[in-house]
RNA sequence: GGGCGAUUAGCUCAGUGGGAGAGCGCUGCCUUCACACGGCAGAGGUCACUGGUUCGAUCCCAGUAUCGCCCACCA
């Protein structure tokens, strides 16, 4: 099926509205971060933008956060009412939102600023109003008594996916269940909540269960009360093999339990209170005995269990106890353990609406980056259940729904007398503030707009509904309620649907599914086309950062420590497609330096352009200049496909690479002679394309960026014109330069392998000496002759191009880097033990390589099966091992040339004979390694043993000279042997040894 | 119980059916006129384990182990 039409005039995204519960954490610093680059992108793109920034009223969040602070003052919220309450959460909503909202601002977030919105405020709430009125009217709301998830300390309703599971170990306790009519005949039921048994009202056996049969539909008398429970029988609910395959059902308290109850007709027992207290008039009801009544009375839940322990083992009840590892459901706001709880709530049916978001996502209308979270999306959708959406709270879109008084004046209850766990505070909770006390037979007046008169009686008694909405039902409708949403603004025909939606994995179910079903179902439309989902910010242990371990990174210090660029750019870099990240601080710091880089380059660039460029581009650019833009063009080609495709990690890697790795390190230092000397030839040009790079680069960069950019773009003349309002780089065709970038390559690799060498040889970077170079390709060598002056420049150093590696001077270390041979002179008394030890185990590396690269070439099934390609390009790689043709291949497969390219071949040059004698004497001494030295790799096993070999196998190094294998002849005297080798190397083409001289000679010759 | 993901350098992480990568950290040299928050050059890895597919596996498949996440009403 054909994508809903892509609005590529406009790009819209809303922010996920940070709550208004205190200050910006890590994870909103990454979330606006990824946002903001995408916006500026696009912006710069020219495409109309839109950022619709904005905060979330955070219901019990929000709420607990005040009540905490009226704690501090002695009140709690029924204190100061429901009006002052609310009034007090309004001005710490409006200082919490200001200091968000200004927190995003320094984050750098390019907001439209002037469309903040509020999930309260008067556009959304009528919103919420009419969307409410609609699903209602539609059967798509609707009230009910039903078990929820109960927080006994916030004192509301949950949502299911609002209750955070805990793996705890339990206890399984086997407690023996007397039959009413025989005392000694029993069933032994196991219960992980012994507590609850008290609101026991069946126990339930599988009706094919043989031990069992003879029992179903006998009484039970319930221990510790003075009830008769029946037996039933249920297939659903009991699973045979689990404890003793009797299950006790307490529908008032245990969601499956609830469900077995509705099937057999079994009225609950609600025995807990609204604050998860054993409830005196419960305990009443469910004919507890009066003396355990008198000791659980208002005693909360978990004080409960011991008690009722005790009392079944003083009993002889309690027949066993064995662990199990059972899941304990948490609030989600403040991690108190939650309860099953029975009243009145109203509920979304879900399952309609589901349906087409199952759809959207299926037929990739909707397309959920990456894309493994789209099972999770589906998943869930289709085991949807009703979302309860009533909350007893305060702080929130208060219900439009009405109750006449008179009405429904058999529906309302007084505490005292409910029953319904609600006894514990009577005379201290105000009736009708919690909507427990509205049965789910009253008839609500749901209304658009307050309801003053009693459609029914046309009475004016009329009461509002006292809860509030679930704090997810406003964000759901934020796409487009944000956009003006009932009426059909331009806004909203503009930008919706929003083109990208930017979340953590946290919020998948809460937010961004409920966005899809209410989207689809109010506007017709799907809310956006991508979801991006980002990861969640870690410490650097791994863990989820919160305020009560200590390892929160607070991003709006390490802003000001690091620089907001700084912390962006890690944000960015970190995001790569997982599902979590850790943030170790290094990382931050990392970044700053490259933020400095930047700083200084533009202020070299500043001291020797001053901003202005040539009128026109040069005719003919310098090769640095050819090479730096055809590099440039890379670079925006793979930064901008990164971003494509939400990759920020590899767009900031790009970025980096680039601008330190390849601009910074190689551009500028070759731009220097040019800039540096006077009247150079290409002073001209080079001016004209480092500014012109440069500021390429700042408009490349400014989207992760944007502060850096934004000084630097004033610093230099733009007449005040903002870096926002440029255009983001795209290619030029004309820069891309091939020819250019690997002649480059060459320069790295001789410049790189010649520093390597000055570095083996301790030679001083600044110490000017004279190079030789030769390659044995030709085209290379022609592209060598053109090079000579830049590797001169950079390396300071003569430069002598050769036919040959005959260079015309007697000690010569000689690197080879692919085709590529260079030779630097060596002072005559270096010692040179430590070099040759790095150089043999280069070659030994190299030689492992090209033997198994061999032995492949030579296989009949690789020449048989391989592809061609494969084929020749590992046989190019083998002479290129040996022979050194590697470097187009090279290019091929990285930007980097310095290091991995240059291989030390061989140590040439006839040594002195004092050397030889040295050397000699030491290894009869046997006071110098020659183990360590020793090489198989030089070995020639086709030598011939004369009189008593001294060092076999041996590789002795003596300044220069390489000696194989030394000999203590029959008479005592000594004799060296130098041969060249024949050995796999010879194969491969190389020239390992290059002595070929009389030894004995030499050595005599002192 | 189900599902998903991870396991690659000391650390944090990319990556690919055919030569193992980055950043930080580490070692050595260098205060050279953009930058010591710097430059240059290095060291460092059985790509968790075991099988399988393949001419060839770090990559694909199966299994194991460890860790993590999500979902779930076995009392």
């Amino acid at each position: 099926q054909p994508r809903q039409t892509e609005k590529s005039e406009s790009y819209c995204i809303v922010i996920p509205p940070p709550n208004v519960t205190g200050s910006l954490h890590i994870g909103h610093a990454l979330n606006n971060t990824l946002q903001d680059i995408l916006i500026r992108w696009k912006r710069m793109q020219g495409i109309q933008t839109l950022w619709i920034p904005g905060t979330d009223h955070a219901g019990i969040a929000t709420q607990n956060v005040v009540e905490r602070q009226l704690k501090e003052e002695g009140l709690s919220r029924e204190d100061l009412g429901r009006q002052a309450f609310i009034e007090r959460v309004w001005k710490w909503r409006q200082q919490s939102g200001d200091t968000i909202i200004g927190q995003l601002k320094q984050l750098g977030a390019s907001c439209d600023w002037d469309r903040l919105r509020f999930t309260m405020d008067e556009g959304l709430s009528l919103a919420v109003r009419k969307v409410f009125v609609q699903l209602f009217d539609e059967g798509l709301i609707y009230r009910g008594e039903r078990l929820i998830n109960w927080c006994p300390r916030c004192l509301t309703a949950l949502s299911d996916i609002e209750v955070e599971h805990e793996d705890i170990k339990g206890t399984l306790y086997y407690i023996r269940y007397n039959l009413a009519e025989d005392p000694e005949a029993f069933l032994t039921v196991a219960t992980t909540r012994p507590e609850t048994l008290l609101g026991d009202t069946a126990v339930a056996v599988h009706p094919e269960d043989p031990r069992y049969q003879h029992f179903i539909g006998k009484q039970i008398k319930l221990p510790l009360t003075t009830r008769t429970i029946p037996i039933i029988a249920d297939p659903i609910l009991v699973d045979r093999e689990f404890g003793t395959g009797a299950v006790k059902i307490t529908p008032a308290h245990d969601f499956n339990d609830f469900e077995a109850g509705e099937r057999h007709g079994l009225k609950p027992l609600t025995i807990l209170d609204f604050k998860a207290r054993m409830d005196p008039l419960g305990l009443k009801h469910a004919m507890v005995n009066q003396a355990l009544l008198n000791t659980l009375s208002l005693k909360a839940v978990q004080d409960a269990r011991p008690i009722v322990i005790e009392t079944l083992k003083e009993q002889d009840l309690l027949l066993k106890e064995e662990d199990h590892p059972m899941a304990l459901g948490k609030c989600y706001r403040c991690k108190t353990v939650v309860e099953p709880y029975l009243s009145p709530q109203w509920f979304v049916k879900t399952g309609p609406l589901a349906i087409p978001a199952i759809e959207a996502v299926e037929t990739g209308n909707i397309r959920i980056i990456p894309e493994g979270w789209k099972n999770n999306y589906l998943g869930w959708m289709r085991n949807i259940k009703d979302w309860c959406i009533s909350r007893q709270i305060w702080w929130g879109h208060q219900i439009p729904a009405w109750y006449c008084r008179t009405c429904n004046k058999d529906y309302l209850l007084e505490p005292s007398s409910t029953g319904k766990g609600m006894s514990g505070d009577q005379g201290k909770t105000p009736s009708l503030t919690m909507s427990c006390f509205i049965t789910s037979d009253a008839k609500p007046i749901v209304s658009k707009t307050d309801a003053t008169v009693c459609p029914q009686c046309g009475g004016s008694d009329l009461f509002q509904d006292p809860d509030v909405l679930d704090t997810w039902f406003s964000s759901a409708l934020w796409p487009f309620s944000t956009l003006g949403w009932p009426e059909q603004t331009q806004d909203f025909k503009t930008f919706y649907p929003n083109a990208t939606l930017v979340t953590g994995l946290d919020i998948l179910f809460f937010w961004v599914a409920r966005m899809v079903m209410m989207g689809i179902k109010l506007t017709g439309q799907i809310p956006f086309r991508d979801v991006y989902i980002h990861a969640l910010v870690r410490d650097a242990e791994g863990q989820k950062m919160s305020k009560s371990k200590g390892n929160v990174i607070d991003p709006l210090t390490k802003m000001s420590q690091y620089g907001t660029d700084a912390l962006r750019f890690t944000m960015a870099s970190m995001a790569s497609p997982g599902r979590d990240m850790k943030l170790a601080e290094e990382r931050i710091e990392g970044y700053r330096n490259f933020v400095t880089k930047i700083w200084n380059a533009a202020r070299f660039i500043q001291l020797h352009t001053h901003g202005i460029k040539t009128s026109a581009p040069p005719e003919s650019r310098p090769f640095p200049d050819q090479w730096i833009l055809s590099r440039l063009n890379h670079a925006i080609r793979e930064v901008t496909q990164a971003l494509e495709n939400y990759r920020f990690d590899q767009a900031t890697s790009h970025l980096y690479q680039f601008i330190w790795h390849e601009y910074c390190d190689w551009y500028i230092e070759l731009a220097k002679p040019s800039l540096q000397q006077d009247k150079h030839p290409d002073g001209a040009a080079t001016r004209h394309t480092l500014l012109e790079s440069f500021e390429i680069i700042q408009r490349l960069l400014h989207p992760v960026m944007p502060f850096i950019t934004e000084e630097i773009w004033q610093s230099f003349p733009h007449e005040g014109q903002s870096i926002m309002t440029q255009r983001f780089p795209t290619e030029r065709r004309e820069w891309t330069n091939a020819q250019a970038e690997q002649d480059f390559s060459l320069l790295q690799a001789f410049v790189s392998t010649t520093r390597t060498g000055r570095a083996l040889l301790n030679i001083p970077a600044n110490q000017p000496l004279t190079i030789f170079g030769t390659t044995t390709n030709d085209d290379e060598a022609a592209s060598l002759n053109n090079l000579q002056p830049y590797i001169e420049s950079i390396l300071r150093s003569t430069l002598t191009l050769a036919q040959t590696t005959d260079w015309p001077s007697d000690r010569i270390l000689q690197l080879v880097a692919g085709n590529l041979t260079i030779g630097i002179p060596v002072e005559p008394d270096l010692e040179l033990n430590q070099v040759v030890k790095k150089v043999k185990k280069q070659i030994e590396s190299k030689h492992k390589e090209c033997s198994r690269l061999q032995d492949r070439v030579a296989s009949p099934s690789f020449r048989e099966k391989a592809e061609s390609a494969v084929i020749q390009e590992s046989e190019d790689r083998v002479i290129s091992l040996g022979a050194g043709t590697s470097l187009a291949h090279k290019q091929r497969t990285t930007t980097r040339h310095h290091v991995d390219l240059m291989s030390v071949k061989t140590i040439v040059a006839p040594p002195p004979p004092s050397h030889i004698r040295k050397i000699v004497q030491a290894a009869l001494e046997e006071d110098i390694g020659l183990g360590d030295l020793t090489s198989n790799v030089l070995f020639s096993p086709g030598m011939s043993a004369q009189g008593q070999i001294v060092a076999k196998e041996a590789m002795v190094v003596a300044g220069l000279a390489v000696a194989q294998e030394v000999f203590r002849q029959i008479d005592g005297s000594l004799q060296l042997k130098f041969h060249q080798s024949d050995g796999a190397w010879v194969k491969a083409n190389t020239q390992l040894l290059t002595i070929t001289g009389n030894a004995q000679s030499l050595l005599q010759g002192e």
